[in-house]
DNA sequence: GTTGATTCTTTATGCCGTAAAGTATCGGAC
DNA sequence: GTCCGATACTTTACGGCATAAAGAATCAAC
């Protein structure tokens, strides 16, 4: 299931996201935690195991237990919120224009893309309801100063920024899944795959038959980096391409009227 | 957490998904359930509770307990599997080409948009690793089939095909997880919103300024559909505009080279 | 009538997030 | 110096989950 964010209780949930560096304290013994170290500790189980971490490998890392957390963090869902806006501070706040807005845009979503392979259950975050945390801000508004660039009007750039959003979210899904579910099951992604179109094709035969266009589609193939796996070739191409016809959609657009 | 697909027994997965009518039975008590049965009562208890529901929810709307399930079916992850499948079967397998294929297409992200309107926890289920059920198959044929009408080469149509497919399902994420989250905790999407910005304005008063290019991209603003809510209403107007600046570039890509 | 395969329930295991209660540690007030 | 109350953290416990294991009931074939 998705993580949904920001259910708890949204003061809360902001002053956390959006804190300074906050809080002398008066009594009590001294905090042997930070919200800082635990969301470092979240984002590295998250990194080898997925969203289905558990509180109590968080406190584990950190040499607590589970509840020690919940000093700190109201719950998991608000500790992911904190690891997700935390993760988009990896990312650079601005792009260069010198050479226009298409080579900003696609320098953009290679880093995006490379961040989400670093750190692939933040794909499982929903992107529905925004963070609204200071660095989901930022990267956001880097793109958008890109854009604005052009000169298109914003009811427009609205559209071609979700259609930036979710094409590179939707292309670093494919692969990250692809290498994460190969790591849930042991096997290698190449394995499962050949594990199971092998027995796909064993009991539909004629499925090239069934499905002529699909087939059609799977021709013309040659890897774009040899050194990389068949699945990740796959992936890398189709992020190019799919990203150019989209950057042409948008050439097409402040060109016209 | 997401719920990966095809986790089991890859033969046993496939044959359930491809299987025909199936299995005469010689002795023990008659089945008082089948394998359709439960995707069925899976896929309405998804309907309405998200993919975290339960195991027990889908037995009890069939007058069993949980494990009655277990002998029609290996797993949660499986009839996942199987309700995504027969959810892609809701979506038509051929669009007619009379007008070319861009209203084609744009049927066909229409139709694939208000599936996953109806079916919102699909948009959960992992892409990466496809379930490679015969429905999905077939709506992937169908996308394909239009496209291989434009006469492009395989290399590109496959990456033009996955920003289509990526395009519609983020577009479609971000308005079904706004209604799925105020279902979640009771309150209406538009309440949440206007609750988390309050705080935020309050906590952080000059957004505005700390982020210049978004506050300008969010000018410009005008319902498209008065009747719907503000949230839908913008979801709505950045598919249709994303999807055109989309549907340019692959224009551009056709009449060029 | 007996055997054995099959369906379904019961019970139990080991996870999970987190509520509640208890213990230890400290700063400040007197 | 002593005590109060806030704070940090642990322990224990609860209810929920998927599902393994074992048992009860049902029926076809012999």
């Amino acid at each position: 299931m998705v993580v949904y964010a920001g259910q708890g209780d949204p003061r809360r949930s902001i002053e956390l996201l959006w804190r300074g560096s906050v809080t002398e304290h008066r009594p009590g013994p001294k905090p042997g935690l930070s919200v800082d170290a635990i969301v470092d500790a979240g984002i590295a189980v998250a990194d080898e195991q997925g969203l289905a971490f558990s509180m109590r490998a968080v406190g584990e890392r950190l040499g607590h237990t589970a509840m020690a957390l919940y000093t700190y963090v109201p719950g998991k869902n608000e500790l992911v919120d904190l690891m997700y806006d935390r993760t988009m501070a990896e990312l650079p706040t601005s792009y260069p224009l010198d050479d226009g807005w298409r080579p900003a845009v696609t320098r953009w979503a290679h880093d995006m893309w490379e961040c989400y392979g670093r750190h692939p259950w933040v794909l499982q975050v929903s992107q529905a309801r925004p963070v609204l945390g200071p660095h989901e801000f930022a990267v956001t508004e880097a793109l958008a100063a890109i854009l604005v660039s052009t000169g298109l009007p914003g009811r427009q750039l609205r559209g071609i920024v979700g259609a930036i959003n979710y094409f590179v979210r939707g292309a670093a899904q494919t692969i990250a899944e692809a290498r994460a579910a190969g790591g849930a099951t042991g096997e290698a992604d190449e394995e499962w795959w050949y594990a199971r179109s092998a027995v796909l094709l064993e009991i539909e035969p004629d499925l090239a038959k069934k499905f002529p266009m699909l087939h059609l589609l799977e021709q013309d193939r040659e890897p774009v980096d040899p050194s990389l796996p068949y699945l990740e070739n796959d992936a890398l191409e189709n992020f190019r391409n799919g990203l150019r016809v989209l950057l042409d959609g948008i050439e097409g657009a402040v060109a016209k009227p």
